[in-house]
DNA sequence: TAGGCCATCTGGTCCT
DNA sequence: AGGACCAGATGGCCTA
């Protein structure tokens, strides 16, 4: 299943406010993230966000479990906990930005992201191999040296993580397919 | 309703 | 020592 861009929704306060720790920064609007679309799916999540963070998550030792200092130090960390996994958002919503060839209607989840990213980061590579090494008789580089390099890395890695790659023509045609079937919603 | 995705909390470990 | 990083747990929202 796919994820989409989701419609603001209201969410019902928490049921039980004595449960809700004090002193929780709001959500604040990631610096400089994404198109209008982007933002409203950020409007969206933080919202419901603030609803979780009150009665979500692991459950809480009760009212006098923990020492005062304790209590400050958890929840300075909670804070900024939650400010690096808003950084790590920020991020991936970049890296969806920079993703061609995808509907701006439709978000891509995180795995997505990250395996299209993969792709097309190998069909590029194999796009300037290909360019580099001697197809293009006007560019005199280092075209055989640049794919020797290549080759070598990817039998590190397939060495390292047991994986057998595909050629470098093949990424573009991997990475095509991919962005079909995603765009499929497969 | 089940499954996917996500945000948050939390405690442990690593790093500076 | 304190912050960053990580992974497990939990619960909410959404779609098929």
């Amino acid at each position: 299943m796919k994820t989409k861009s989701r419609p603001p929704r209201r969410r019902a306060p928490p049921q039980d406010p004595e449960n809700t720790p004090g002193e929780r920064t709001p959500d604040r609007p990631p610096p400089g993230s994404g198109g209008p679309e982007a933002a409203k799916a950020l409007r969206s999540r933080t919202a419901r966000a603030q609803g979780a963070r009150a009665e979500g998550g692991r459950r809480r030792p009760g009212p006098g479990g923990r020492r005062e200092s304790s209590v400050q130090r958890r929840l300075e960390s909670n804070e900024r906990e939650r400010q690096r996994m808003h950084k790590l958002n920020n991020a991936f919503q970049a890296l969806r930005e920079v993703i061609p060839h995808v509907r701006a209607d439709k978000k891509l989840s995180k795995i997505e992201t990250l395996t299209l990213a993969k792709n097309y980061i190998k069909s590029l590579t194999a796009t300037i191999l290909t360019m580099s090494s001697g197809r293009f008789p006007g560019l005199d580089g280092p075209g055989p040296k640049l794919y020797q390099h290549y080759q070598q890395q990817q039998q590190a890695a397939g060495g390292a993580l047991g994986t057998a790659e595909a050629p470098p023509e093949g990424h573009l045609q991997k990475y095509s397919t991919q962005i079909h079937s995603f765009r499929e919603g497969s």
